[in-house]
DNA sequence: TGTACATCAGTGAACGCGCGTTCACTGATGTAC
DNA sequence: TGTACATCAGTGAACGCGCGTTCACTGATGTAC
C-alpha cells in the first residue's frame, strides 16, 4: 500500500478518534470542526480532505456508535437461556450502553440533518438492522400473536422502554437512581412478557 | 392603566404571538430574533426591551404550551366517570395534543438552556405540576401499591407512553399512522392497569 | 387647556462571535529515466 | 541508487454567513406649571 493511502487510512482514523472522544466528554453539541482537528494534531482543511462536511463525520461517529450498541445487545443476549429472559437482559443491555454511552446515544437520536438533506441510504439501513434485531429478540415474548401485529408491537415495546431510559437519563424525572432504572425496567418487561 | 403600559402589553403580546406562530409552523430551530420581529410588525431591538433573551421568549412559549397541555388533559378526564377509564383517556389525550401541536410539544423536551444557564425555578415549577397531575391520573391504575412505588411507577408508565408518541411522531418508526398509536397506546394502558 | 421640558420606549444599524467551508500555496510522495 | 520533474495531500489564513445582542439616537408619552 503507498505511502499515501496509509497516511490518509492514518489521518481518517486520528480525526474519527479525535470527534469521538469529544462526542463522549462533551455531547453533540461540543462537536466543532476546530476542535477536532486540534485535538486530532491535524490541520482545519485536512478535515475536508477526508469528509465531506461535518454532518459525514457525525453520520460516522452514528455508524460506530450503532455497531457498538448491536454488540453490546447481541453480547448480552448470547448468555441468555430461557427465551422468558430474553426480553429483560436486551432491555436492561440497551439502558446500560445508553448509561455508559450517554452522549453517544444521544446523538444518535437527537441529531438530525439539515435542511432537506436525507441521511444516507446506508446509516438508514444500519439503524434499520438494529430494530429488526430488537423486534426479533421482543417475538420471543410475542409468540402467538399475528405477524403484523407482534412486529407493531416490538416496535411500541422498543419506544416505550426506550422513553423509559431516556427520560431517566435526562433527568427531567429526579432522581432515578440506576437500581430504579433497572426495577421499573424488570416491571414493564415483566408487563410485556 | 397609562398609554406606556398599554403599549407594552400590546407589544409583548405581539411579539409572542409571532413567536408562537413560528414555533407553529416551523419548529424551535427556525426561532430567531430577527424573523419573531419581524413577523410581529416592530424592531429586531424592541424584542429586548421586553424580553431579556431568546431563551426568555422560549420559556414563555414552553409556559404557554405546558397551560394548553394541562388543560387538554383535564378536559379529556372531566368527560371520564369510571376511574378505569383515565389512563386510556389521558393517553390518548396527550397523543393528541402531541400530534396536533407538535413542533410546540416538541420544544417542551428538546429545549435545553445554554451552559450553565439555569431554567428559571417557575418554569420547572410548572413543569412539575403538569407531571403530578399526570402521576395522580394514574395513581387511581395503582390502588394497593405502596406509595414510593406507585409514584415511581407513575412516572415510568408515564415515560413509556411517552417514549411511543415521541418515537411514532419522529418517524424513526415508518408508518405508524394515528389510528395504529391510538391502539398501542391502548393495548399498553390495558397493561398498566 | 396649553406650553416647555424631561423621560424613556422603540429603533435599526452596527458589533461581535462562532463556526463551517474554501482555496492558493508548499512540501512530501510518487514516477520516469 | 540517484536525479529531475509532476502530482497531490495537507495547510491555515481568510471568507462568508447566521444570528444574538447592544447602543446612540429620536420621537412619543408623561409631568409641571
Amino acid at each position: 500500500m503507498s505511502r499515501r493511502v496509509v497516511k490518509k487510512i492514518e489521518l481518517t482514523s486520528k480525526i474519527i478518534a479525535a470527534a469521538e472522544g469529544i462526542l463522549r466528554e462533551e455531547g453533540i453539541k461540543g462537536l466543532k470542526a476546530r476542535d477536532i482537528t486540534n485535538r486530532a494534531g491535524c490541520s482545519l482543511g485536512s478535515l475536508y480532505t477526508v469528509f465531506k462536511d461535518i454532518d459525514a463525520v457525525v453520520m460516522t461517529l452514528n455508524s460506530n456508535t450503532l455497531v457498538l450498541l448491536e454488540r453490546s445487545l447481541s453480547d448480552a443476549t448470547r448468555r441468555v437461556e430461557n427465551d422468558r429472559e430474553m426480553l429483560e437482559v436486551m432491555a436492561i443491555a440497551y439502558a446500560d450502553f445508553a448509561i455508559e454511552n450517554q452522549n453517544a446515544w444521544v446523538a444518535l437520536f437527537e441529531h438530525r440533518m439539515p435542511d432537506g438533506k436525507q441521511e444516507p441510504q446506508w446509516h438508514k439501513e444500519e439503524f434499520h438492522r438494529l430494530i429488526s434485531m430488537i423486534v426479533i429478540a421482543l417475538r420471543y415474548a410475542m409468540r402467538g400473536c399475528d405477524q403484523d401485529v407482534a412486529e407493531t408491537r416490538a416496535r411500541t415495546y422498543f419506544a416505550a422502554l426506550h422513553g423509559v431510559v431516556s427520560l431517566s437519563l435526562r433527568g427531567r424525572f429526579i432522581g432515578v437512581s440506576r437500581a430504579a432504572l433497572y426495577s421499573e425496567l424488570k416491571h414493564l418487561v415483566q408487563l410485556f412478557a
